[in-house]
DNA sequence: GTCTATATACGGATAGAC
DNA sequence: GTCTATCCGTATATAGAC
């Protein structure tokens, strides 16, 4: 792994879990055991820079990585109900793969810059079209697969917020188990 | 409205908006007029006890607030939806009496502290409660309202925060008319 | 209880050698 | 491209007069 790649990677672990403000430069450049200079180097405009390309990663691995969960089954209720388990299995194993929620990041960016939170947006729309093109392949109308893959994302982003302020996946298992009734046709 | 009263809104205000580690104590002290010395009288363990004072104040004025809406209507489901409606009707006047959600601050605190973590978690179960009683009162079984009262919650907050990233209330208006959906006896 | 001045540490950012 | 030393602002917190 480059230089570019530790910084990104650490970047992207620390910002994920603790937010913008709380994640210093110097946290990251120790952390991933590069240089400040490094960093300047590769991310010349600094902290700002540095955030919306881990925005930008992040959004598209987790993009990848539902696109593969909901593959793994035909039926679109299953496979989403599925998918959500499977959050609630990794819940506990916090490392720099197992990150699925911007939600800290994007509420921060709020009152950071309207540039950061459009890359927020951007990464949101691309997951909500992740979960719109599941429900069109399986023979929803336009109309509902749009409606419902809001739904979708809502409740899935919702459940992972609080089961991380609970500790607690009690919230991920019970939306589960609701998206039978959300997904009827 | 005295000294004391002065800093803790001003403080609800801005760590509700921007965060906690994005506002500053010499933030509060110049917006609320008050002099720093008297911030450490009042708040002698400084920010973490100023933002745990705030916490509690906004959980319990919202909870009364939801109270209130819900109680305008007998039914819950037409009683939920037009509390959610009304959220969205008063989305865009950001002031100090329009503070409905506490994500920013409950996300940042899972990685500040166990005791202002726990803090957010007693506030989101009293909100759920006052979605709880609501069923309950209105004939579900206390199984169905412990569930949906979870589901309401997660819904709730899920499209406030979507509705803040997005700074647009289509999510707000989506939810409320998932309402009666999700609320079949 | 109120207020100002100050201490101390850490933040992001930069300069310049290699 | 890599690395270190350093600048400067702001953060929280405190001391002590009134």
């Amino acid at each position: 792994m480059n230089t570019h790649e530790k910084i990104l990677t650490t970047a992207a672990f620390l910002f994920q879990k603790n937010g913008y403000h709380a994640t210093g430069l110097n946290e990251i450049i120790k952390e991933s055991a590069t240089p400040k200079g490094s960093l300047y180097y590769h991310f010349p405009n600094g902290k700002e820079e540095l955030v919306a390309a881990t925005i930008k990663l992040m959004g598209d691995k987790i993009q990848h990585q539902i696109e593969e969960e909901l593959a793994k089954n035909s039926d679109p209720v299953q496979a989403i109900k599925e998918f959500i388990l499977d959050l609630a299995r990794n819940f506990y194993e916090k490392d720099q793969e197992n990150c699925f929620s911007i939600s800290l990041l994007a509420l921060e960016t709020v009152s950071i810059s309207e540039s950061l939170r459009k890359t927020c947006i951007e990464v949101y729309d691309l997951w909500t079209d992740t979960y719109y093109q599941k429900l069109i392949s399986s023979g929803f109308s336009s109309e509902k697969a749009t409606e419902l893959s809001l739904i979708l994302q809502l409740m899935i982003e919702g459940a992972i917020t609080i089961s991380l302020i609970r500790n607690d996946t009690t919230m991920l298992v019970a939306v589960a188990e609701k998206i039978p009734i959300l997904l009827q046709k």
